[in-house]
This record gives structure tokens, sequence and C-alpha cells, in this order.
DNA sequence: GATTAGCACTCGAACAAACGGAGTGCTAAA
DNA sequence: TTTAGCACTCCGTTTGTTCGAGTGCTAATC
């Protein structure tokens, strides 16, 4: 059965009254702004609900949305928000001032998101694979350890600390930096591989091994790393009655927490440009009844990363989508201004 | 008036009992497992509510341990926990697993901590000012910026983007490195000023400029930064009944976030070997409930740094105290393992 | 004189009954 | 097809009521 279009109308209104109220709608005060009465209401509220797009937590008591109508608002009802100008203003500020590298711009991408919007944000940290290798420098720290810094058209990489054999100097690591860097410079990080390295001759085919394990830890060394996903404002959702109950809260902010879930949840999202993921259509445990809205961002045309932000399942898709257009616009200017020599 | 010996007895079991429980506590229930009467009780109770250690919620509850009270438990009455073979080893796993430089094991330390003691941590990360530089390392980014690595006898500081002039190349960016480390090699970092840049010749004194801002920048460059302090286990405190009003926990939430004040609070007490602050002793609004117990961690000797423990003002102050006396131990252990050669 | 048994009293937590209101479904009239 | 009207439902709140753990005070006991 198609829903008609008074449905429809009745319920847009009765989706965007319960993102404002969070408390179930009935039809009387529906009606109030309605060229219908409240038993007209009644009687297609009483469809909408068999149709499973409204649900009743009891007898007596108005409707909520189901997961099914904020998809059908998402998809197909929504109204586009626009930004007023003071906001986007204000958006645009946060990329303005603090332009320190690709990681704190990305920290605060992902301040500015749960600020704006007082959901929860979080903010992947660039994919390092697809990038193309610009400059390695090996930095000795005791005997047998060293620093190894690695520096992508993207921007610097968190900073990995490597096993070096007990016999490498100062110096040595410094031709070794050097012959590595000339010889990958402009290969994506992926392809870095070691498979290469017997190929090259002189020093570094003599510490084959060495430059063996340094180019996989380069490789892998992202993964390991907690700190590739920038979370911001989680406890922003402790303002909403969806979680004045603390085991509530807790549960959420555990999820929110689990930064390798979050990393995969955006990973994933990475290859789109926007998602809408509602409810139980979230992987995640902690966030059957929360949505997440993403975007991803591209540096050099490619997508190397997605940002998002998790409210409850009544958030406020369409502002939180413009919200992160416009902050997708912004990202790629910015990254792109670390990029200007291309 | 000073306690006599049955007070002190009594002030103890109260003490002990609503650590335990966070329960008002009776002069009944005393009774059980002591010598006296509920009624003697009662009368000690009674005494040591007029002389301030103990509070009653109203009048037919049990008593409540006054700030007063637990000032007088930690100073004097407090018996040293001894933390079991398996917790220690627990605690020496944490430790023993992952070394990859200094970041990386205090925030293991946090974690540990809050693990272990079911309350929050927060670990400061060491103060570079008293280090001594090891190596200095700018790695070009882009025309116009670069990144400055800075090593310590402490390990590696963060690394800061910097602007550099647009005519300097990747070859004189590495010979600024190597003279500067030269120059300044096993210098404390808050002794690296730039009033003795003029006295170097060639090429560092044609680049006066640069090098003048390049040093300012990487003695203050770590306040600027907000990853000073590593935090753990915030949400823990969401498991405490003082912490079941969802508005309290927001409270002590953003307190807990705000990485410049727990900073400041963590840096003060790095001279002492520990502390322990007791509810509104705190600066901190958010605090006014809590307790903080800190230790401070050395280096070559010298105290670089403090971590702590933050709970609700019941919190098992003898057990923490044990807590943060291992974890000291193991931490200077494991931060001498990277100075090995010196 | 110190301790304790006994007693009347207090107050909050927990449970139950009563009430009001917002909402519903259904029916019959417009 | 829409809507006015009505009986009904059920939640949230308020108002009692009871129960129990606790208290202070007094008088008896050690």
């Amino acid at each position: 059965m198609e829903l008609d279009s008074r449905k429809l109308q009745i319920l847009r209104a009765i989706v965007d009254e319960y993102i404002l109220s969070a408390s179930p709608v009935g039809s009387k005060s529906l009606s109030q702004n309605s060229k219908w009465s409240s038993a007209t209401i009644r009687n297609e509220m009483a469809d909408l609900e068999t149709l499973g797009y409204l649900a009743q937590p009891h007898t007596s008591a108005g409707r909520i949305p189901s997961e099914k109508a904020y998809r059908l608002y998402v998809d197909q009802m929504m109204q586009h928000a626009h930004l007023s100008d003071d906001e986007s203003k204000l958006l645009y500020g946060y990329f303005r001032e603090h332009v320190h590298g690709v990681d704190a711009v990305l920290r605060e991408t992902a301040k500015a998101l749960s600020e704006i919007t007082h959901y929860t944000a979080v903010v992947m940290m660039p994919d390092i694979g697809v990038n193309r290798l610009r400059h390695l420098q090996l930095i000795p720290l005791t005997t047998g350890k060293a620093l190894a810094v690695v520096v992508t058209d993207a921007g610097v990489s968190q900073n990995t600390v490597i096993d070096v054999p007990a016999d490498i100097g100062s110096e040595e690591l410094d031709r070794i930096s050097k012959s590595i860097t000339a010889r990958f410079q402009d290969c994506r990080m992926s392809t870095v591989s070691s498979s290469l390295v017997r190929e090259l001759g002189g020093e570094l085919s003599r510490r084959a091994d060495f430059v063996e394990s340094l180019l996989s830890a380069l490789c892998n060394g992202q993964t390991r790393d907690r700190r590739m996903v920038e979370l911001s404002g989680a406890t922003n959702m402790l303002e909403y009655p969806e979680y004045s109950d603390v085991n509530k809260a807790k549960t959420f902010l555990a999820t929110v927490e689990q930064k390798d879930d979050m990393y995969r949840m955006l990973k994933k999202a990475s290859n789109m440009e926007f998602t809408v993921t509602i409810g139980s259509e979230n992987e995640q445990e902690g966030f059957q009844d929360c949505s997440v809205v993403t975007a991803s961002y591209r540096v050099n045309g490619t997508p190397v990363g997605s940002f998002g932000v998790i409210g409850p399942t009544r958030m406020d898709y369409a502002r939180v989508l413009s919200i992160l257009k416009n902050v997708q616009n912004n990202l790629s200017t910015v990254l792109q201004s670390f990029l200007k020599e291309e």
C-alpha cells in the first residue's frame, strides 16, 4: 500500500514534532497546526501504525516514529535545511584558525561538529595507504631504537618507534632515510613493499632485513595505533532525555570509545559521499537507539577518510546533513592547502 | 578536644564501612562487630558529630564521614593496604607489554590505573623543560612548512608544525637541524633559548630570525598542545551511586575533560611524592565531591610529571595509594629503560 | 561514673490508592 | 469522507500509609 499525500504530510509532521519534543505526538496537538481534525488524524495515525511507520508506547499515548519512518523521512521527505550565515561563519572559523597540520585540523573538525550539532562527533584520520610518500626520516633514540617519521602528500602520519640493529649509527640512519625517500618518493604507501628492497644496491641491501621490517612496520604501524579516530562531544548525549538513565549513557559512552569499532565504521563509510544509518541498522550493540550520519573527505580527489555525527534516532537529520556537507567543503579546502605545491 | 582511642576506632569503623557501602552507617549495624553496644556508639557518634567528623543526612539516618574525617583517616588512621600477588602481577603486565616510547607507556599507565582502581585516572605527560635535548630534526612538509621533531633524554616530544622561510630547501633544513643538535645537545630544553643564536656563526646566524622563532616554538610548543594529559576511565564513575544522577555525572565528566585544568593540577602535584586532596580541598568546581590522589614520577632522579586517580570522596584511599606506589615504581623502571646509554 | 537496656519518636523509602489529563477507538451525524 | 462526541485507557503525580532503621534521652546496671 502506497502512502497518499495526506499520510505523508501527517507522518512528516509527526517526525518533525518528535525530533523537537522527544515525547509521543498526539492527534489533538497535531491538529492545531493542520487543516484536518484530530479524528481524521487519528484515523490516519492508526493506518500508519499498521503500516509500521508509527508505534505507540502504550494504549493511550501519542505515537512515535519507527525506524521505518525515519528511513522514509531521510530518503524522501526531509526538507533541506539551510545553515544561517552565522552558523556557516562559525563553522568556517574553526578551520580558519587551527591549521597546524592534518591531525590538528581533523581534531578541530571533530570539535566543531560536536559543538555545532550538540551531538557526538567522530572523525577518522586519513587512511595512509592511498597517499604518496614524501619523506621518511629515521631519528636515533637510544641504542637499538629509532623514531620513524613519515610525511605523505596528505601530511604527517603518526610516528612510530622501531627497533634497529644495535650497530647502526646516527649517520647511517640518515643515509638510509635518504635512500628510501629517494626510492619510494611519490609511491603510494600501500605499495611501499619490502619486495623491492633487494633490488636496491649498496647500503640498503646490506641492511635488507632491517629495512624490510621497517617498511612493513610503516605500512601496518598505523593500524596498531589507537588514535586513529578523533572523538568529541561524547557527553553531549547526556543532555537528551533518551540518556537520562545512567546505564544507557554508560552503554553509549562505552560504545563510542571503542576506537577500533568506530574506525571500522568510518572506514566503511569512507567510500560513500554520505551515509545515514538509523537505529538497528547500526552494527554496534550500543547504537541501537542512535543514528549515525557520515560524510567522506578527499585528498587529491581520492576519498581517504570520513567523519560523522552520532545522535539519538530522533536527531535533526536535515540540519546534521547540511552541517556535514558544509564541513566536507571546508575540510577539502583546508586539506588541499597542505598540498600547495602539488 | 582530643579524640580518645575509642572515638578513633569508631570513626575508623564508620569510614571503612561507608567506603564500602556508600550509605549512612548506623549505630546498630556498627555494634554488630564491635565490643560496644549500640547506645555507647550512639553517644560517641553524637560527640563525633559535634566535633565535625560526622554528618547526618537527616535526623533518623545513620552518619556519614565528613571531609575532616577523611582527612584524619588518610593522615593517621589508614592501614596500609597490601596488593595481592595477582594484582601486582597484573599491574606489572601493563608495563611489560607496551613499551613503544614514553607516550605509549604513559597512556598505558592511565589505562592500567583506571582499570585496576575502577576510578578515573589522569596522567601528565612529562614536562619537557627539565629534559635534555638529544636530537632535533626538521622535516620538510610543503613550501613554507616543516615538521620539527624533538628527541630528549626522556624520549620523544610531540612534534610541531612550524613555518619556515619559503626559500629554505630540504638540505638546508637538514644542516640547520644538525647545527642546532650539535650546539644544544644535552642542554635542558628550558635553556634552549634564542639568546644564544646570534653567537653562532655561519648559516645559523644568517637564518637568525627563523631559528629564533623555531626555538621559542619548541619551548612553548608543548603548552599549546592539548594532549598533555592522558585520561582514562572517566566513565567508571558512572558505576557509583554518587553519580546515578546524570547531571552530576555530566559535571564530573566536563571537569575531567578540561585538560588544561587537569594539567595544572598534576603539574602542581609533581613536586610531591604523593598528594591526597579531599572534596572541597580541590580547586575544581566539579571535584567538590571527589578526592584526587596523585603520585609523581621521575626521570634521572628529577621529577618530571605526575599521575593520579580521581574518585568519590569515599574512595578506598589505602588501596589507591598502594596501587599508586606500585605504579610509581614500575613507571620509573620502564622510563629508565628508555635511557639505557645514559 | 561509665555502660547499656528500653522506649518514644523521626524520617525516608516503598507501596497503594486516587486523580487528572492527554490520548485513543468507535459510532453516528454532517 | 470528514468530524463531533463519547466512553474508555493508561500514565504520571499526588496523597496516604506502613515499615524499618535509626536517633536521643532516661533510668537501670555494672
